[in-house]
DNA sequence: CTACGTGCAAAAAGTTTGCAATCGC
DNA sequence: GCGATTGCAAACTTTTTGCACGTAG
């Protein structure tokens, strides 16, 4: 077997850890760059990117895909159980959702056999909603 | 208000169509350039993502978002209903769930506003289910 | 000192757009 | 003929990779 190439602790490395664990929703590459940077200004979206993968690997952050957007990645304390997501259509930040329906492979066609789900849901955050009526996006 | 821009039929369009309208299943806008080629083989995939376009604003066609895949498009006389959709983890493909769990919204966090939600199963399809064992993705 | 990690720039993959040529009506 | 539509290529976005330099251990 390989040697199991070991592993160094940088500023960047460290930075993104942190950002990443003290979010308490999951992030973009983008905004953990942004979060990271204000530790270490230089940092590369590059290196957020071997970072992230690097962390998926050994198991310490979970990736949350969503439809129709990029990726999110939040720390797998928060992640421990199954849960599912939010995604607010005005400010697009995406918020867990600590519950899941339960059983619903039966809704499947004959045939098919399901090993895992997906469950989205879009509207208003709290915060968003607050702010009533129907404004706009940050972007 | 505008003029209203009169639509064209074109070889290229009525292709497309009619793909998209024959699928079982929601398509990539790659399978749609594939399909449409066997009637117009100079077809771009430029022309594909514009009609595309065009035939979502008519409210012709619908865009399934995925978790972690991009988006496929099916006929909106197929997704007539609310159903949500299963992916296979084999070969990739999406399948209609003509299905769901009704009352999901009390799931939510305080305060916030569900407007609509998307489920996506992953699996195995019934196809390659069949086939047995943990074999490979066409890709 | 040594090789893992980083920054930068270029490469991939999917989607959009500018522009001149084409073709429906 | 006029203008919507197309094909091509270039631009864009997000993520990945090659490479030379930097730095942790």
């Amino acid at each position: 077997m390989e040697p199991a190439t070991k592993e160094r602790a940088t500023r960047q490395k460290t930075a993104i850890r942190n950002v990443i664990d003290a979010a308490r929703r999951p992030l973009t590459p983008l905004e953990v760059l942004e979060g990271a940077r204000e530790q270490v200004p230089a940092l590369s979206i590059a290196t957020v990117y071997r970072n992230i993968r690097s962390l998926l690997l050994d198991g310490s952050i979970h990736m949350v895909p969503l439809p129709g957007d990029n990726p999110r990645y939040e720390s797998n304390q928060a992640a421990a159980t199954h849960h599912h997501h939010f995604q607010c259509t005005a400010c697009q930040r995406v918020f867990d959702v600590l519950d899941c329906p339960g059983d619903l492979k039966h809704m499947t066609p004959k045939g098919f056999v399901v090993e895992r789900h997906e469950l989205t849901f879009y509207g208003r955050c709290a915060e968003c909603a607050r702010k009533a009526g129907g404004r706009s996006r940050p972007s």
